[in-house]
DNA sequence: GTCTATAAGATGATAGAC
DNA sequence: GTCTATCATCTTATAGAC
């Protein structure tokens, strides 16, 4: 929606760092002014409460999550492809730095302890990415682009599934490499004989 | 190891119960003193410190999950599938349990805020976890109990990635149905097709 | 083993000056 | 927007009585 303050920007980009290291309840408001070289009463003017900040941050990492989801032409099974390549953007992005690991899901192990909004904010993406997963490999099967057995939903729920737990374990393991073959794995579960591994 | 007192024995699982709802950090001894009805003080002489109970913790979580695993016998494939059924066993008692997810992946996402003692035990799980799967896949399909395309070791990571992911979605969505389908998933993608889905 | 009492520090948050 | 000062509360942890 509206665009944050050069700080802000910066406090919120700070906290998913950390959060993405830690979780939601390790990050603290000192940490925030230590690295920003400010005072906690200032991230107050900015976020007045941690859920606010937390919040935020998770809107726009869901922003950028999904963002990079080009519009699918049903005439074109390319596209498909496309889309399901540019929503693994982030995640290879994610899997390079071993010891960060997906917001949503370190929100997730945390999750009976974190604030209502919050709490409600990753029910939502996780329902959303299922959706958007599910159309994609329907219909993008529809169109030739998928070659799979079974429900498109069932699908959607594997790979959203071993990806938040391969990300997980690599932050855990601090292995850059862990995902490789998990994302060929992936790849060749949906994809039909003729189409070779798209590896970045 | 040593059998614990009644008090520290309760202590472990309240502490385990509520690990796997909210995560570590945001288990005090405040809140075992409630739920127990003593003080956080008679704590401290059970675990010193709460890196103590984490550990002590970890190490019952991880007895519980290992324990499940007969003893594999080569020349009988029936052996290797009922192995990895054991396995499973703690999976399928989790996924009933909405508000909860695997001890293990909770630490991992929380992994950089974690003491030291803690985080080790974390990898030392998951190395054993990939070892213990790597053998018994790769034996198990030698001796014909499974059949997938590609290394043992890779399955083991999707498998492992899998579980841990679907159980922490399981959480933040609180369906108690939503790993029905990935565990079916799992099954048909290593059993030879003639092995029907053998669903508890 | 459990208690009271207490400490020393962190935490999220507010009021009001600049 | 950022600061100082301050707050109530929670957190892990210890000393010593019962």
């Amino acid at each position: 929606m509206k665009p944050l303050g050069k700080t802000a920007q910066t406090l919120a980009d700070t906290f998913l760092e950390l959060a993405m290291e830690r979780g939601y309840n390790a990050v603290s408001y000192a940490d925030l002014a230590k690295r920003l070289g400010i005072r906690t009463a200032s991230i107050h003017y900015h976020f007045p409460t941690k859920s606010d900040l937390g919040v935020t941050v998770l809107r726009l990492y869901k922003e950028a999550t999904f963002k990079a989801v080009s519009a699918t032409t049903p005439d074109n099974p390319q596209s498909y492809r496309v889309a399901f390549e540019n929503m693994l953007g982030p995640v290879r992005s994610l899997a390079r730095i071993d010891e960060a690991s997906c917001l949503v899901g370190v929100l997730g192990a945390e999750f009976a302890s974190l604030p209502e909004d919050i709490k409600k904010d990753v029910r939502v993406f996780f329902n959303e990415q299922e959706q958007f997963l599910t159309h994609l490999l329907g219909e993008g099967r529809t169109a030739g682009a998928f070659a799979f057995e079974g429900e498109a939903k069932d699908m959607a729920k594997m790979i959203a599934s071993t990806l938040q737990g391969a990300i997980l374990i690599k932050k855990a393991r601090g292995d850059c490499g862990y995902m490789d073959s998990i994302l060929e794995d992936l790849h060749r579960m949906i994809m039909p004989p003729s189409v070779s591994t798209g590896s970045t």
